[in-house]
DNA sequence: GTCTATATCGGGATAGAC
DNA sequence: GTCTATCCCGATATAGAC
């Protein structure tokens, strides 16, 4: 899961960690609280004991879907070094992370378009802010030293190509690799030189 | 929708109508047969008079995300175009569908994980062949004209930066345009034209 | 074909015993 | 804190009148 320290902890958090697992896999409307409780080894009852409803249990589990990484992230683009070796760093941590909590893009994918507030929010209380890369982007194409782009293509660029082969893992791993699984795992190891290189080909001039 | 024809037809069709509309904003869990009926102008009888059960009237709706699509892109990679013409054209052609049909990536992605031998056997039914696109791929780079690249991944990264920004639009629209939906509607036409520059940039030698 | 009425089940949520 | 029992509602699906 998105969050390393496990299970035989409280039954609060053990909640937590269920409703986790549960909600990141199935959704907020794929999922009952039966589900959750019985991951949990406890009963409903005490799911509304600790959170009163499940709006709020599903709230709980929706910022752990960016808690961890976007600090990560956020270290990488005030870092100093300069911009290809951001991209560099940035697509392979990022990526890193997605393998190992491969359900996140999908769910959050179908939350950004069930209840977008929700998300929203979320996102400006985590609070990534790409200031300081964008500035030293804008500063490179004065110097001439790649193309002119709008940083906000860049970006999203960047978050396209790291997030869609995760979200999209369960077609494309039977289209194009029979549905091996390890062979697909070794098709995003590669990724990450891969697209780091397809991006910085792209902007280079 | 997916769908020019529209409504006034048979009350078969009507169903369908709606049933897409409905079952493509929110997902096959988070439909009810009464928003369905609802939307058609019937009531709940009619629609398991027509197909009997909720999961049929769904697999009913899964094809359309992909059966008016599929071929125009298929023409597309079987053309007589160059390669890089040819990236042109699928990058255009898809965003174009995809903005008219904002809700489908996010619908397929989600059913993609919620279900994914549905997906799959979809996918084999419309049957989308890039065969001969790879193999005019692999040619340009034996004649040495692009750099040496698994096409797969290529295929990837064109199907990534077309889909995402339309799947994560409630989110970017907000983050990045100030939720502005004219703003983000020119933003992803001047992708059109700066998604297959940044393609054709990183692959030529 | 289309409707109303109803059967049946599972959902979220609460009451109350311990 | 944790359980069992229960409430209430909305869901899919069916029966049967017209």
């Amino acid at each position: 899961m998105v969050n390393s320290d496990n299970n035989n902890n409280t039954t609060e958090e053990r909640i937590l960690e269920a409703a986790k697992k549960v909600f990141v896999q199935n959704g907020m409307d794929g999922t009952s609280m039966q589900q959750i409780a019985d991951e949990a080894g406890i009963n409903k009852s005490l799911l509304h004991y600790y959170y009163r409803t499940k709006e709020k249990l599903f709230a709980n589990v929706l910022q752990f879907a960016f808690k961890f990484v976007v600090p990560q992230l956020q270290i990488i683009l005030n870092s100093n070094d300069d911009i290809f070796r951001k991209i560099e760093r940035l697509v392979s941590e990022y990526i890193n992370h997605l393998m190992k909590n491969k359900f996140i893009p999908a769910f959050v994918l179908h939350e950004i378009n069930r209840n977008p507030e929700g998300i929203f929010r979320v996102m400006k209380g985590v609070g990534i802010e790409p200031k300081i890369f964008i500035e030293q982007f804008e500063a490179e194409i004065r110097k001439g030293t790649i193309r002119v782009m709008d940083p906000r293509h860049l970006i999203i660029n960047i978050i396209s190509l790291c997030i869609f082969p995760i979200a999209a893992r369960p077609l494309a791993q039977r289209l194009f690799f029979q549905n091996d699984e390890k062979a697909y795992e070794r098709f995003l190891e590669e990724r990450k030189k891969v697209v780091s290189d397809f991006i910085i080909q792209s902007i280079k001039k």
